[in-house]
DNA sequence: AATGAATGAGCCTTCATTCAT
DNA sequence: GATGAATGAAGGCTCATTCAT
């Protein structure tokens, strides 16, 4: 077995028991097992288990981001176009179940349980797509809007996304199971928030007036187990 | 020493001490070294220690509606009115550091990572809410406006609220301290949040156009540590 | 099982152990098996393995220097009496076998090898009786004797008895085991550092010209393992 | 690198770990780390880390011996000077920061601690010595001076010098700082020991009398750590 | 011949829990 | 009824050693 090999292994069988259990409930035993190597392995290759998990969000970051990067705009996209696939870009990468199921749900463990591999995360990873945000919304708002109030309206439309995630709990527990598989997938909030949103920057009509929104063709179910 | 008053000494111990730590970080020792009682103490009055969790949670409920209710509105208040008021008291809840603190905290940690609490918390606790923010939006939403909409605009707003402490980690490292403690307040989001809703309903002008929302006199400085 | 019941046979399992195979060497384990005591214990009465170590030193001290005290001399006594009897006292608590011989070993090994236990050894327990020798050695040398002079011959006195206890291994193995039984015992020692040192402060006739030496009647067989 | 390069490189760098941690503590891999070479060297050159302790306390012993050979006196020195310079040689090798300095330390951990290689040392390097002691010491004393006081004489002398390597901690203990750097010089000593033992064997005025011994004009500084 | 990767036994310690008092 | 003493299971980690290359 090659060196990279085991990291590898190692990063995998930790990602789904850190996601599930959280940093201290997770055991180096039970990762090293479901990784098939030896219990030493996580020292010798990590130094300790607090590094091993820095660097499996990490890589759970990648995992998450690379197969579904937000696109490059060719120029005179119009922002609204561009505004609907941040937003569901943003959407399906927390949402799907496609690849690392548990990714998300570290990251989302990070964001509410603060711990070193935060600070990290955030100026690496989130940082640069909020400033993507914030340079589309630019394109909709007048020009002597101050810094600080398109900020808060970035945090509008990134709180309305991840809530989805962060809540799924509560969101599964107040919605009926038919609802939540028909109308919560990626495809149809991306479009109720970019609505609202573009509604609420008049850019469209108010919500509940024109608001026709068809519902997703192939609809992704929702697993807020993920 | 009474038997309730043993009760509430843990409780009250208890909950910074699961709010800051989470669950299994927290230890018995330090919770019962805190209330000034017996290690023993808690497997004789809540069994073990996820009792003593679930109660504790359950307490921080109670600690945090209480002080902070809904006002009870006349009839013939309007509901751009009573959705102002509806997301203050929420914000206020939530980023106020006025009373048990750590109480937000320990309800998002169940938010986050659901045990046995959640559902129960779920039902007594923000089913009503919601129930009364969508009565509020249906004042201001056509008829027609089909069931699930309705829910998706109300999960718009209460996503937007919870995502200050939610990711309040996050918040903090993408503004300046000082913006943060300007900005960032309670009276402030509400403004916010309110006018953005209120304007992607059609009820106000939109986002930047008429804008300008008056600074907070008394600013509640978010503390993000709560 | 008592309290102090647990402590003290945590104390007497440790101390052979520690003695025999040094603070790293010895695990907790062995001395919790041997005490007859949970592996815990250990952690419960002492906080951890280092101070356990350091009052099982401790410990050892008590149990070296109680049955074997100094005398308590009436004014008058000649100095070369009290010589006489502090060297053989030092030297009956080095060499016998009679009570806990493991101490010894432990507190040369704690000379040799320093630990945190040995600066509190020093002050407590050597420096008193460092004090009473020069006390002694005072009542023989002239009154100008110069204190780090004193000091000197102080120590070596103590050279002198110690060496067959810290070098023991090596005493045995550069003399004939008949001998070593016979001339080697604490009486017959005590003879003789007494006599050379006070042959060298004048006091008797010098080495080799009156020096018949009666030997001891009943010799303390020398132990080189304690 | 050859073979014999790599032999003494981990002899080299094992000598100052075992004197400063002795065996248990030190690590095969600080030694190996230290001499430049792979971790698996020290069980292809030696076999496993006992061996190696055991050629790392020869190595000390050829160190220490070899820079600071005892005189080969011509016939007609008087035994006062011999004396003098046995003792002195013996003072210098262990309290010298010269060459080695950890080999001191190696070898008195041995002393105390007897592995294996002790009994080789005890007699290839401590027996000739002591010896040699001994021939000093019977020109002074009469001829039907009993072997049995001949070496219990050798001892104390012995006794007297290695005192202040194997208890140098102690001494520190009791010595104020100021007088440990000028009083206890390997010269300063070997005059006091040298002076000490002539008097008791009728040699010189007795201490204390005639005693004035200058201290040494470039005085070697005690390091205790050696 | 010589190595770097990998191992597994064993270390000390922590912890929630129990039980005699 | 309530406690302080005591437990044992399990935790992360270190280390000398081995083995394929």
């Amino acid at each position: 077995m090659s060196h990279d090999d085991v990291r590898t292994r190692l990063l995998q069988a930790a990602g789904p028991i850190f996601a599930e259990k959280g940093f201290q409930n997770a055991t180096v035993r039970e990762i090293c097992e479901r990784a098939g190597v030896n219990v030493a392995s996580i020292n010798y290759y990590f130094g300790d288990k607090e590094r091993l998990y820095i660097e499996t969000v990490k890589e759970a970051r990648r995992l998450k981001a690379d197969p579904t990067p937000f696109p490059q705009w060719a120029q005179g996209v119009a922002p609204e176009i561009k505004l609907r696939q941040f937003v569901q870009t943003l959407l399906v990468r927390m949402l799907s179940a496609n690849t690392a199921p548990w990714s998300t749900r570290l990251i989302m463990r990070e964001i509410l349980d603060p711990t070193s591999a935060c600070k990290e995360l955030a100026q690496e990873f989130f940082r640069p797509e909020f400033e993507m945000l914030l340079a589309i919304l630019d394109e909709m708002l007048p020009a002597d809007t101050p810094d600080y109030r398109r900020r808060q309206i970035g945090f509008s439309v990134i709180g309305q996304c991840v809530f989805y995630r962060l809540a799924g709990g509560v969101v599964a527990a107040l919605v009926d199971e038919g609802e939540l598989s028909q109308r919560y997938t990626a495809h149809d909030l991306a479009n109720h928030i970019t609505h609202l949103t573009l509604a609420a920057l008049g850019r469209k009509p108010p919500l509940g007036i024109s608001g026709a929104i068809a519902p997703a063709r192939h609809p992704v179910p929702h697993d807020p187990r993920n």
